[in-house]
DNA sequence: ATTGAGAGTTTTTTT
DNA sequence: AACTCTCAAT
């Protein structure tokens, strides 16, 4: 008891200490949030409540690992239920799946397979979107999913030419995940939030079964996850959560502050805890957060402040473009790891859009630093897992039409797009799934001859498949790799690419294997695809790998680096194009900023380049308005742009001159490192060949990838591309002859 | 049915 | 620039 109240702060200790009744923890950034809520935790755990009573709500699963991480030293191997909201909310609904419909063993859609799902009904539907994309429409759906507004519900306001359409597609659209025995990202929400609104006894069980409700960011809840939250705190009103209006950067996922700044009014004897000292940034840091986030006119005043010390100074930083920038940055963090003053993972590199982070990467690269980057569900994502992956889905859930059509064809056999559209007429018309339907097959001639062999062939394998579904996972997988043939198809292939996802696959063979060892036993393979379908983007990061962190803003809440550069912070980036419209979403970009520049513990560079390279296009930027809301006292600006006019390029670049305004430092690093090819290819210095000297199977060489043979070609003129297979691991790969540093070999 | 070339489109942020 | 989609050739 002792240990877990020493060293806190009164204000802390307060929150630590209260037990029942509801209680508001406004925290700004660095006050040592999370270190009171993990030892809020345990000091209720002291006090004699059981573990299984309390439950810790995230938003990512980033923030609940390191909140689990922590409860686990202070307090070790309690089964304290610590998760995503979307989680807990999939794991209730295997249980009460009955009550909305579905089943226990229903699929998780990620947003690729909602995205197709809803692409279909809109062609099946034949709905005329006019200029809408079905993004939008997409958007619509899962702002009303977030809003607890059903299909029937769902109005669209007169004139309303997009409503109108939601209107017709989102039934629909709904119609099919049940058909399919599916449910989306909102969906694991909406469900929830649905079964405790219409059945009491379960609201009462759950409340009473989780007394104590801890909710993480609760700035970023949106109407779905107030509800549930709500409603597990009304007999046992003990709800904790903690928050900082200035850091809700999920408005656009139906995020509402309403729900933080309102807390009082739906618990009037709430006790508020605020806690705004910082023990992290330097005191020049938090003078620039707190004079941004001034700025914005919806908040609550905050008084931030910390006993650190003064710091160096923020540094603005423009440079001529954003090759500049991000070399000039991976240079310095070189020279500083060279010297020993830092290691790489002190450092981290924050961007708005993920598109960014190229850049960053190849110049990283280049200095030989090591980085890790924080990516949206790359693995899982990947074409080749996904296929896998179908399979188990299809095999857990035979009613699943996403995984259905992924996997029909994939690998090819003979059951093409006329094939499938008949077969999906087939099931609308009669109410099937799609499985169902090729069963049906047999009896109904709906097929050509042609088809009719592969299909029944592969509804014998899924029937083949589905004996094996009570093995160990890995066990499925092997089963799946051999009777589908995806596995011998790729042996058989020659290209490189095919070579690596038979590594990928490898790979999800040990993520199985894993998942089979922690849970011994009965082998869930509908647990195994949960968890899979939950992973975050940010869960491969580590902390104690020693590397440079790279990411979006939006990843980096919840994180705290000493030495933190903010790029391109230009307009139409920072903020977002897409949110320049309205107030509200310019206040959030400028909360995104004020996330970004808290992250910083000792040393902050805010950056952007005079020029920058765009889909393809260079543009010359517009520095983002929020620089000129920081304040220039506690500042040290440079411009690097001023000579280096990279703008005025000619047709073949001219290497881009090292700008003389380099600070001293910059130019010893790295030490004596011949020129790679890469940098080669990167300058050009050789001019390109004429694209008609290219023909079909001459010898080239690329400074990157060395020797190689032509093996296609298309296009003409400057449009002339060739497709090169390569001699080294680069495979094959295509170039824009007239933008590439290809060369003819002579003979 | 499959493949490939050309056209067209795109990107905010995450569960 | 990179990716997806469409349409025509095989």
């Amino acid at each position: 008891m002792q240990s877990i109240l020493e060293g806190l702060t009164s204000a802390q200790r307060e929150a630590v200490e209260h037990i029942e009744g509801p209680l508001l923890i406004l925290a700004g950034p660095g006050s040592g949030k999370t270190r009171v809520v993990t030892h809020r935790i345990a000091y209720l755990l002291e006090r004699g409540v059981s573990a299984s009573e309390i439950l810790a709500l995230t938003f990512t699963n980033k923030a609940a690992e390191e909140m689990r991480i922590r409860l686990e030293r202070l307090a070790p191997n309690r089964p304290v239920w610590v998760g995503t909201y979307h989680r807990f909310a999939a794991r209730q609904l295997r249980r009460y799946a009955a009550m909305v419909g579905l089943q226990e063993n229903y699929t998780i859609y990620d947003a690729e397979d909602s995205a197709r799902a809803l692409k279909r009904v809109v062609a099946r539907l034949k709905v005329d979107l006019g200029h809408f994309s079905s993004e939008s429409i997409a958007a619509a759906v899962s702002w009303a999913k977030n809003n607890l507004i059903t299909p029937e519900q769902y109005q669209s306001r007169p004139g309303h030419p997009l409503g109108d359409v939601v209107r017709r597609v989102y039934p629909a659209y709904q119609a099919d995940l049940a058909r399919s025995n599916a449910a989306d990202f909102d969906d694991l929400l909406l469900h929830l939030a649905t079964i405790l609104r219409e059945n009491p006894e379960v609201r009462r069980a759950l409340d009473e079964r989780y007394r104590f409700v801890l909710v993480d960011e609760y700035q970023d809840t949106n109407f779905a996850q107030y509800a549930i939250a709500r409603s597990l705190s009304i007999d046992h009103p003990n709800l904790a959560v903690t928050g900082d209006p200035d850091q809700s950067i999920y408005g656009w996922r139906g995020a509402n502050l309403k729900n933080i700044l309102e807390f009082e009014k739906d618990f009037p004897n709430v006790r508020v805890v605020r806690l705004e000292r910082n023990y992290r940034s330097t005191k020049r840091i938090l003078a620039v957060a707190a004079q941004l986030i001034a700025h914005n006119v919806k908040r609550k005043e905050k008084d931030l402040y910390t006993e650190n010390g003064q710091g160096a100074p923020v540094r603005l930083v423009t440079y001529a473009n954003q090759k500049d920038e991000a070399e000039s940055i991976a240079a310095r963090i070189a020279e500083e790891v060279r010297a020993g003053h830092r290691r790489p993972r002190d450092y981290a590199i924050f961007y708005r859009v993920n598109a960014l982070s190229r850049t960053f990467e190849f110049a990283l690269r280049e200095h030989g630093l090591p980085y890790q980057m924080i990516h949206g569900q790359e693995f899982f994502q990947r074409k080749e897992i996904k296929d896998i992956v179908g399979y188990l889905l299809l095999l857990n859930n035979p009613r699943d039409d996403m995984a259905l059509l992924r996997v029909i064809n994939a690998p090819p056999r003979g059951i093409g797009k006329t094939t499938i559209d008949r077969v999906s007429a087939h099931a609308a018309r009669r109410g099937l799934t799609l499985l169902e339907a090729l069963r049906e097959c047999r009896d109904v001639p709906l097929l050509g001859k042609r088809a009719a062999g592969p299909v029944s062939e592969f509804v014998g394998m899924c029937d083949q498949l589905a004996a094996v579904a009570g093995a160990p996972v890995e066990e499925i997988l092997g089963h799946v790799l051999s009777a589908s043939g995806y596995q011998r198809r790729l042996k058989e292939s020659d290209r490189e690419e095919d070579q690596e996802r038979l590594a990928n696959i490898e790979e999800l063979l040990t993520v199985a294997r894993e998942f089979d060892e922690r849970s011994p036993g009965q082998p869930r393979l509908e647990e195994f695809l949960e968890e899979i379908s939950l992973v975050g983007d940010t869960d491969d990061w580590e902390p104690e790998n020693d590397r440079i962190t790279l990411m979006t803003l939006h990843a980096s809440k919840g994180l705290e680096f000493p030495v933190v550069y903010l790029v391109a912070a230009e307009e139409g980036l920072l903020p977002h194009e897409r949110s320049r419209q309205h107030d509200d979403q310019l206040e959030e970009e400028r909360r995104l900023m004020f996330v970004g520049i808290t992250r910083a513990q000792q040393e902050l560079q805010i950056s952007m380049a005079a020029y920058r390279d765009f889909r393809g296009q260079r543009k010359m930027t517009i520095p983002s308005r929020f620089l000129m809301e920081l304040p220039r006292g506690e500042m040290e600006v440079e411009d690097l742009a001023a000579e280096a006019p990279s703008w005025t390029e000619p047709s073949f670049e001219v290497p881009v001159r090292r700008s003389a305004a380099r600070p001293t430092t910059l130019q010893t690093a790295p030490a004596l490192r011949l020129t790679t090819a890469a940098e080669l290819a990167n300058r050009r210095p050789l001019e390109p060949t004429a694209p008609d000297q290219f023909h079909h199977g001459m010898l080239v060489r690329h400074p990157q990838y060395g020797l190689g043979r032509v093996i296609a070609l298309s296009g003409s003129g400057s449009g002339r591309k060739a497709t090169v297979d390569f001699a080294s691991r680069a495979g094959r790969k295509k170039f824009v002859i007239a933008r590439s540093p290809l060369q003819p070999v002579k003979k």
